[in-house]
DNA sequence: ACAAAAGTGTTTTCATTACACCCATGG
DNA sequence: CCATGGGTGTAATGAAAACACTTTTGT
């Protein structure tokens, strides 16, 4: 490039990303067993080096195509870790991301540095590799916090659904029931939805009206529940 | 220190600073003229780079405390900017730190690379050197949803104050007027103060109760204000 | 007929907002 | 005596929370 480098010993540079699904009414995140050392055969968020001339939210959406087949879905910067320990092999330092997918969307496959890839229950994580436990909290903290003031949980929803479904999605990252007349008065009033005219029958129940969002671009609300 | 560099050329990695402190009822941020190219004599967060054993947030407070000569100030990761173009001189990448200091904290000096240094009003701010007016607008709307939430704001105040002083505060960050029976109230009811029972007298008017906090650590509320 | 979720309003509670006057001091 | 900010309470409004029963379907 230029030669103005001079003495400082560059550190390498990462992005990882924490992708959130739904799945089986559980709260996911997919993992890539690592195919090397260190830490070979230990699960690990997804993620790889930055490119040289590639912007790192570029960097992000490479890495997410590659590792889970999908596009279109939410993906925000979540944090730097820089601690020079993090990595025994020596200095790396890693832009975490967190994206939001629903199940859908997601085509997990391994890459090539991947022995194998695998869609994980947040209460029940194996051990991860570096210090991808603590980005994951850090990602839980953010979801938790994001889905009170903007809609990006539409991103974990399909195309349409229910409100009922909605509520679970709710439920399922605030860890607690909400009452069902509150909720939908609330969610409705805040004219992101449209009823599309339509029922989800087949189940053995009352056919629910499906809906789906007016508009799928992020919003940030004053506060939402 | 270990081998295992392969064929990524490293970006070198750069912490910057957004230091934020009320000067003359104004919200104001260090800046310091830079000594060398690129953006010779332009206008500059303070920031330099990251060592090779130093943690990022080690770093962040390094830089902090030769820049501004101060420590004990409320400190936290920004943003990573990581735009291939956004250093002429070839790939760099910055984490974004995000500071409050009262103004009796600050102890203004230039560092060595730096040819003067000065307090701005955000209101009135300079050309600015790199990307650096896109990280101060980051920070500014890091700071407006910070004190809605939190109690940081107090790094910004000195260790004795009237409410009156605070409700400025408050005022200057989200550049409107507050009403002063409710914000006291509110103030108040949140049990963060405790009146030192003492009053500041020598102005020319009715003395004010001076008040302090009862913990300066990092507090996160339901929600402030 | 039964299980399972869908759908629907009213009341209570609490937080926020609006609003106006007297007080104590220094100059 | 005047200018300046300090200090105080109440009523109206609006948002959130609590709360239970009927409907529709598939099996």
């Amino acid at each position: 490039m230029k030669p103005a480098h001079r003495k400082i010993e560059a550190p390498r540079v990462t992005v990882d990303i924490v992708i959130f699904t739904i799945e089986e009414a559980k709260l996911k995140t997919l993992l890539i067993k690592r195919k090397f050392d260190p830490f070979k055969n230990i699960w690990a968020l997804p993620g790889g080096f930055v490119r040289s001339k590639e912007d790192i939210y570029a960097a992000a959406l490479r890495e997410l195509s590659e590792e889970s087949g999908i596009s279109g879905v939410y993906l925000e910067q979540l944090y730097t870790f820089g601690s020079p320990k993090r990595d025994p092999r020596g200095r790396v330092i890693t832009i975490a991301y967190f994206a939001l997918a629903s199940r859908q969307k997601l085509r997990i496959r391994s890459a090539s540095d991947a022995k194998d890839a695998g869609l994980f229950s947040v209460d029940d994580l194996p051990r991860l590799a570096f210090d991808h436990k603590e980005i994951l909290e850090k990602a839980l903290e953010r979801l938790g916090n994001k889905i009170q003031y903007t809609n990006v949980l539409w991103s974990l929803l399909p195309e349409y659904f229910t409100l009922g479904d909605i509520q679970r999605v709710y439920e399922i990252i605030w860890g607690k029931k909400a009452d069902k007349r509150n909720f939908r008065k609330k969610l409705l009033s805040l004219g992101l939805l449209k009823p599309i005219g339509k029922l989800r029958k087949g189940l053995r129940r009352r056919p629910a009206r499906l809906y789906q969002f007016k508009t799928k671009k992020y919003v940030e609300l004053k506060r939402f529940f």
